[in-house]
DNA sequence: TCAATGCAACTGTGATCACAGACGTCTTCA
DNA sequence: TGAAGACGTCTGTGATCACAGTTGCATTGA
């Protein structure tokens, strides 16, 4: 039985919500793979709850692409298609370096150790091939930059392209031997912040959210 | 009673995503004001089916932020703030200014007369007051182009921005004298396209993108 | 031994019912 | 005449059931 009261999830009065906010977070840091299916009834069992909550919440996820369900077929993780992951890949690079030239403008002083911090816990994740826990952090690194862009639609949408990437992503990680360049372009887009370069940041971000398209890169080179 | 056989439907097998569909587009050229309730079970009185597909169709446009739903209260066409209105435009500006350079390359040459004749449609909708025509031909000229990008992601979630901004849209045109300016830059964007002109098509693009925002202010200071 | 067939266990989907909270109106009392 | 309280109606939400189509395994036949 999977426990929704954690205090990361909003302690909505709606059990749907709460089950779609947990199998969101379950796909951003790839703890469900691509091509996995997903059943109602397991996950009701799961949660402890009736079936009606899941669907709807499973149904959400369809909708947004980041689960597939055929007619009277098990709903499953999306099996992204080289083309489809280049396309998600450039939306984010688009979106997210906007986010960044945006978030130059109110990025507080007391954010770069926060930052910093996650890259840590990249590092530490790295180290130990905890593909959750690395792309956790990842996900919060970029995260807590475009959230600094004010713009609470672009980060929903932002969001949402972290949901339909993460599994992809983690397929690629622990199917890889280790990148040199993990780290992409972090500590340098924490010095454009610093710097109130705009400009910069929105570069280094563009080019760091194509971190991901490498990755396919070597994984179908290889 | 509302049918739902139409052609544009597509002939999907589930009650629930053509009632999605159905109502999406109605919030696209405005057919559903801003603060507008809508209830589950009128709805599936008004297309003849259980609350079921409805309810699921409601929390589907809900969880994108198309509507918002309070606990135990109908759900409503979100009222959207200035900063909210602006936000929406701003991630459309982005996308769709990407979309427009990225068309460029894939516009083909019977393009221009199918958006020549959104134009016309536009106009003659103009003429006659009728907001939901005026919006549906605009949406189906930018559509159409964005959709020539060729990035099926990128292409839903600038959809996502029509739906969320045409309640808003349609709010204003009718509560509004005509802006001299309601061509926008649809004809100068053809003719960057026409000129392979990616970067001119996308400043373009950009520009009109505001469109709706100049709207507000005239409205708000109106 | 292998392939074809059938059955059993799954799948999502729609309908229906019970429930609790919100809202508005109408009545009643001061 | 006015305000306060109660009741009926409307709201979304969760649970449960029936149904039809899919899938995969086991059995049976050649």
């Amino acid at each position: 039985m999977i426990s929704l009261d954690a205090q990361e999830i909003s302690a909505t009065a709606n059990l749907s919500a709460r089950i779609y906010a947990d199998l969101r977070m379950k796909l951003i840091i790839g703890d469900l793979r691509p091509n996995e299916a997903v059943s109602i009834r397991t996950l009701a069992s799961d949660y402890n709850v009736s079936a009606m909550p899941v669907r709807e919440a499973l149904r959400q996820l369809a909708s947004e692409e980041a689960l597939v369900g055929a007619a009277k077929k098990a709903y499953r993780v999306p099996n992204l298609s080289p083309s489809q992951a280049a396309n998600l890949f450039f939306v984010r690079s688009v979106l997210e370096g906007a986010a960044a030239e945006l978030a130059v403008l109110n990025i507080r002083k007391g954010d770069f150790k926060i930052l910093k911090k996650f890259i840590v816990q990249m590092e530490n994740a790295w180290a130990k091939n905890d593909a959750s826990s690395f792309l956790r952090a990842n996900y919060e690194f970029h995260s807590f930059i475009y959230a600094r862009a004010g713009n609470a639609a672009m980060q929903a949408i932002i969001d949402g392209l972290y949901v339909r990437t993460g599994p992809w992503l983690a397929h690629g990680i622990v199917n890889l031997v280790k990148p040199d360049h993990w780290l992409g372009e972090h500590t340098r887009i924490i010095d454009a912040l610093q710097n109130r370069d705009g400009q910069k940041a929105r570069e280094l971000m563009e080019k760091d959210a194509k971190w991901g398209s490498d990755l396919y890169q070597r994984l179908s080179s290889s």
